[in-house]
RNA sequence: CGGGGUGUGGCGCAGUCUGGUAGCGCACAUCGUUCGGGACGAUGGGGUCGGAGGUUCGAAUCCUCUCACCCCGACCA
């Protein structure tokens, strides 16, 4: 993409409204802007990011087994009443009225829905287990919506739901959830750490939430300083016993948000507990027959008997990963994005727009690496050297290669780490190979 | 929902106390000089000062009401 091309509306200044880091680097990086409170746009720089976080969590989903649908922002009132949730759920659910006069209501969560969807159409324990989920908007009408997309009103979550016949079956999709999202933070390039957590309003006897670490995150959690040093796990088909295996592994470390924390009854040694702040970007539960039961989702056993299917949800905040990986990756100058998510792999910059020689170089550079399939951001404007640094560092792209005049007569380019700051003059062939390879 | 705060060109702000018809920096446009880490000069475009009502000869400024947004707390992916 040619930056002059583009539409990338970066600001110097930091907007007064926001205060947290996060916010304030994807307002100024021109990846985001505010509808309303709690409401965003997301601007093509942002849109890639979301669409790449977005991908990673499909991917993983879909290695453990579940199968993507989407269903409705849009839901009937009559399905909440079924559950009982439409009366339970407060002001937090943003309900509306059709032309008809019938009740709706923008979706807060997927349960009633997906319920719905299985009780119409699986009759035979031989079509479980099953786990559906999807990547959709939700509104949640938050008192006090904040720290731009990290706790807004309209949210994109990944939300998946598992049908099993029994709580032993229940189990293993849930721990299947638990390792995959291990799987996805780490590909995220985020530190993840699951807390045995409050069940909540959604009920249900296992759950458990995962944080990551950032200085500006919402809760303090405590945890055991040795469960940063665990191995993710690897890819690949596992048993349940495998599968089990790592759950109990990840979850025999101390670790608990501040509202589970009971500094007298913690057998962890002092020097060994660590506390800091952390955002909470992933939430999975075990519920039981919470709305199988009341929705009649039952299957025909082996012996011809119907069950209750015994389900379980299972969240991820994409666009609160957005906010959060920039919570937990940036430095003075801006973002730095792990390669995974970052909405282009390098930025190109042409130090000398309008240098016939260097302009030359800097377009056959960039028409290698698009031909190559690398995603680059090529500043061809004719802005200062400086203000091109300063956007790209803003920005975080993973790699920067500059193409000056004065490197062409010996013949290199200025190739940057932006996460480390690394500069290294090496040839424009080298450059390509180390950004294809 | 309790407490605190802010609304003035796209962004950041001054002006409000002490009413006199709107200003600065950045950004934007044109021209020129510059140009290897956020240049300089000249010129120019853009704001009914969040909204409504009131006081006054006159309101960004005073009064009343209202809306929006932000921050701290309780709650959530």
């Amino acid at each position: 993409m040619r930056l002059s091309r583009y539409f990338m509306p970066t600001l110097k200044e930091d907007p007064k409204e926001a205060q947290i880091v996060s916010h304030r680097l994807m307002l100024r990086a021109g990846m985001i802007q505010q509808s309303s409170a709690g409401i965003y746009s997301w601007l093509p720089l942002g849109h890639r990011v979301l669409k790449k976080i977005e991908q990673v969590v499909r991917e993983e989903q879909n290695k453990a087994g579940a199968h993507e649908i989407l269903m409705p922002t849009i839901q009937p009132a009559e399905l909440w009443q079924e559950s009982g949730r439409y009366d339970d759920y407060g002001k937090e659910m943003l309900r509306i009225t059709d032309r008809h006069d019938r009740g709706m209501l923008y979706g807060p969560t997927n349960e009633e829905q997906v319920t719905d969807i299985f009780r119409s159409h699986v009759r035979s324990y031989k079509d479980l287990p099953l786990n559906l989920y999807h990547i959709q908007w939700k509104f949640r009408d938050e008192v006090r919506p904040r720290f731009g997309v990290m706790r807004g009103r309209e949210f994109l979550m990944k939300d998946a739901y598992s049908f099993d016949m029994d709580y032993e079956g229940a189990k293993v999709a849930y721990n299947r959830m638990f390792v995959a999202y291990l799987k996805t933070y780490a590909r995220l390039g985020l530190q993840a750490i699951p807390l045995r957590a409050e069940t909540g309003p959604i009920g249900g006897d296992l759950s458990h939430e995962f944080i990551v670490l950032a200085d500006t995150g919402e809760s303090e959690v405590f945890y055991h300083k040795d469960i940063l040093n665990l191995a993710t796990p690897v890819d690949g088909e596992q048993t349940p016993e495998e599968l089990q295996a790592i759950v109990d592994e990840w979850t025999s470390y101390y670790a608990a948000a501040d509202d589970m924390h009971d500094a007298d009854n913690c057998d962890v040694a002092e020097g060994d507990l660590i506390s800091r702040r952390g955002i909470e970007v992933g939430h999975i539960f075990h519920f039981g027959d919470k709305y199988s039961a009341p929705f009649g989702a039952t299957v025909a056993g082996p012996d011809g008997k119907d069950v209750t299917v015994s389900m379980g949800s299972y969240g991820i905040g994409v666009s609160r990963l957005a906010g959060g990986i920039i919570e937990a990756s940036h430095d003075e100058n801006g973002i730095i994005w792990p390669e995974e998510v970052a909405p282009f792999k390098v930025g190109l910059i042409n130090l000398k727009t309008g240098d016939a020689d260097c302009d030359t170089a800097c377009d056959e550079f960039y028409a290698k690496l698009q031909a190559a399939d690398v995603e680059v951001l090529y500043d061809d404007t004719s802005d200062r050297a400086g203000g091109k640094f300063a956007k790209m560092d803003l920005i975080g792209l993973p790699w920067q290669v500059t193409i000056g005049p004065r490197g062409l007569k010996s013949g290199v380019v200025e190739f940057k780490n932006r996460a480390t700051g690394a500069k290294e003059e090496i040839s424009p062939e080298e450059a390509l190979n180390r950004l294809v390879g």
